[in-house]
DNA sequence: TTGAAAGCGCTAACAT
DNA sequence: ATGTTAGCGCTTTCAA
């Protein structure tokens, strides 16, 4: 079952058919009705490859997600799934390992897949131009870059929130309730990503209030395992330290974190407050629900397909685009 | 940078580099060499189009995943991923809606994209004979199948937890502890799928024990929102109902119960004791820890992708894969 | 062991 | 508005 079956059918041309498939203005509308039909009728569906192949790019884009287990991810990408399906295109994914090179993975994903587009979801931010040269299509980064003041934008473009700015708000809620020894649960703070940002926010809302950092109450745990936020949390709670809160840079270290405490001896909120970044939808159903800084996934996802289609279709150079959280009220922080 | 490209700047033909690069053994090994050097140093990659444009089929696989934001679904599609990938393939995964027919997803899928296979995920268990036949590719369901019985396998593999057995299971666990009055929380008693399977087992547990079915125990919520969940939970634990245990079908619902009752006055493990089936990560750091029948998500995603490929290179008939879940003791079941 | 050449299904000039 | 035709890059007969 192929063009020409179609063509056939209608007695018409290949090309006519391929016209007529590809809405181009310049058919008949009757040769356009008795191609749909047959198409309906034939069961037709067109190969892609052999359009690809003739195309000087595929319909497809890529999105490489790093780091596995990613709560925040999975809406994000269906949401991304849901814009590049009303383009008419196709999506790959990949996951990755957090200690993979994203860039790497995603230059040899463009040249065997031939991507019109790639989408990298929880990348670094230090990518220099020399990276971001390997990878000749329109790209897209859902993670705050800060570098593109030196950085020609080129075909890239970012969407996300302001890490920094937002784990700032985040600490600043806590201090405006009275806290100053505030934990922070985190990767690294020498991550080149989002931790790092992250960590930077806590700093500067501690320092805005002249609140010192105490290194006792940073908890570098390396990567994003709950069990490591949960143990670190725990020994924490346990060694008596003098802290009242604590801020975990992601929904999932902040529920681990919780049950630290809990099981290190601290009530949350009663004798520790707990305050987190994402927005998970389960954060809403554990005990105590968490109070946390919702990223708009759904949002994040449209614009990222938006800004790479429009950088795909103008060849536009890329745009820097910042988006904010909301406050979400739950039960583990309190006043002191 | 083609093959073309490839073949000049070795001297040889175009067939010649051809069946180098696809490891034919009539390949001098002087000749071959020099190929592999000059992929390396042209950096070049195959066009996937071309390739599959002259092959009968793409190297691709699809995976479709029914029903958006299950928990349980992230770590089986990695495994899936990690294994196609291993295996040369690429991978396209799809999200449904559980109101969407992964059928004719699939169907339309394996056509635009010449897929040669198709692994679906959380599908229902009714498929005729007729349904299947609509895709002519093998196919690995990852829900418990219990018609095949009457359905001849054909392309069709399966491979899952026995959603009956291990819904009953769970069930015996909390009746051995000494409950009688339990409660269930599942989307639907006539689903078609995993709902109805795991209704199924519990109906069964009961029977075993002689008690009888309560209809107020049994909450119906219709799909897989947390939120319902969280609701009925709390209005069965409001309305002073006698039960003293509640089974979840899957670990989020679980979590969202457990919220409920705690909000209805209920303590978990004190007042109602809560059992489910999954084992995501994030029910190990809630609070009471969730008691759940562990479903061994790599070794689904592992099987489904070996029985593909099994499939697809020895065009034999499908086999049935059961695999069984253990038990994680949380804090969320207490004898009585 | 290698090369020449046909053709996979489609799109896009170009011609009519 | 429609048909004819030349490829897209690759694999695979068929010959040598």
């Amino acid at each position: 079952m192929t063009i020409k079956d179609v063509a056939a059918y209608c007695g018409v041309s290949v090309s006519t058919v391929s016209r007529a498939l590809n809405k181009h203005p310049d058919v008949s509308p009757h040769v356009r009705e008795k191609v749909e039909e047959a198409v309906r009728e034939l069961h037709y569906v067109p190969n892609t490859s052999a359009r690809d192949l003739v195309r000087a790019q595929t319909d497809t884009v890529g999105l490489i997600a790093r780091g596995t287990g990613n709560l925040f991810y999975p809406p994000v990408i269906s949401s991304v799934e849901r814009a590049v399906e009303a383009e008419g295109s196709t999506l790959i994914t990949i996951h990755i390992p957090s200690d993979d090179d994203e860039l790497t993975v995603g230059a040899e994903l463009v040249k065997a897949k031939r991507l019109k587009g790639l989408i990298l979801l929880g990348g670094r931010f230090d990518y220099s131009e020399e990276d971001l040269a390997n990878i000749d299509v329109p790209l897209v980064l859902c993670t705050f870059s800060n570098n593109f003041g030196t950085l020609s934008a080129g075909h890239c473009s970012s969407v996300s929130i302001n890490d920094e700015e937002e784990a700032c708000k985040a600490v600043r809620n806590l201090i405006e309730r009275g806290h100053r020894r505030i934990a922070i649960v985190l990767d690294s703070v020498r991550s080149h990503s989002i931790g790092e940002l992250r960590f930077l926010g806590y700093k500067r809302a501690l320092e805005e209030s002249g609140i010192g950092i105490d290194p006792e109450l940073i908890l570098e745990i390396g990567n994003f395992d709950m069990h490591k936020a949960y143990s670190r949390s725990r020994a924490l709670a346990e060694s008596r330290t003098d802290f009242t809160a604590l801020f975990a840079i992601s929904d999932s270290l902040g529920m681990a974190a919780i049950k630290g405490l809990n099981d290190g001896g601290l009530l949350v909120p009663e004798d520790c407050s707990v305050i987190a970044i994402d927005g998970i939808e389960i954060s809403r159903y554990c005990i105590p629900t968490l109070t946390t800084l919702i990223q708009p996934t759904e949002e994040i996802g449209k614009k990222a397909v938006a800004l790479l289609m429009y950088m795909i279709r103008s060849e536009a150079i890329g745009k820097q685009l910042i988006l904010e959280t909301s406050l979400r009220e739950g039960e583990s922080v309190r006043s002191i």
